[in-house]
DNA sequence: CTGCTTGCAAATAGTTTGCACGTTC
DNA sequence: GAACGTGCAAACTATTTGCAAGCAG
């Protein structure tokens, strides 16, 4: 089962991974596998609630397991993903009502910047 | 001048438009111009740093004049975008550098919620 | 003439869908 | 045999590019 070969991926990677990655990553062990049962296995996964598909402002589209919602903090230089809870932008919900009377719901979103490795 | 007619309604929009908005309205006068000219211009506006292009975490794309470097607040209901200044998140980067280590370095970012009238 | 702008058609990337075949219950 | 999983090809959306014609200096 394909669908196998492509949550193994997405849990070995700890998540933030893009279909294409994913793709490439199952084809290693199983040629065969198409992006579009990656895709397909996708939705399904989204749709069971057990993966988030969060899209970055630089425009990639990643993947992770829905363990837990978090932020993203991107490095600019190495790439990596750092996970950063929802809490952090706690503080903001209230100080945007409050200037701007604005309800802030919470996605998942990507902050860029440089890694501590990297600064 | 096709790319007279893109910076108009880019203008007259008040920013905040997709490529393909862009393209419509821009053919209710002159029909003639293609996609095409449109993302051109757009092209040739980031470069000049006019525009900016802003890619939102629901996954849509939107251009909008760079008089200033803004967030955006994304009304979930009625998807008006309301400008948001990116010192509101200034307080953020101290934070999330003492917490994390990452340093962060801001990108105009859309939120989502729901705006006053909407609430 | 030289270069920039533009329409049109075609290419590309990322994602989704239709279909037919195979497996499982 | 009904429902589901899958590969493959094709469709679709958003964006980019090649090319040839048109206009401007």
């Amino acid at each position: 089962m394909s669908r196998q070969a492509v949550i193994q991926v997405i849990v070995d990677c700890h998540g933030h991974i893009s279909a294409d990655a994913i793709a490439q990553l199952v084809q290693k062990d199983f040629p065969s596998v198409d992006v579009s049962t990656v895709y397909r296995t996708l939705e399904t996964l989204r749709e069971l609630e057990v993966v988030d598909r969060v899209y970055f402002s630089d425009g990639r589209t990643v993947y992770h397991l829905r363990d837990h919602q978090h932020h993203h903090l991107c490095c600019e230089k190495c790439g990596a993903i750092q996970e950063m809870p929802m809490s952090t932008l706690s503080g903001l919900e209230e100080s945007i009502l409050k200037d701007f009377g604005f309800e802030l719901h919470q996605r998942p979103v990507g902050l860029f910047g440089l890694c501590e490795n990297c600064r």
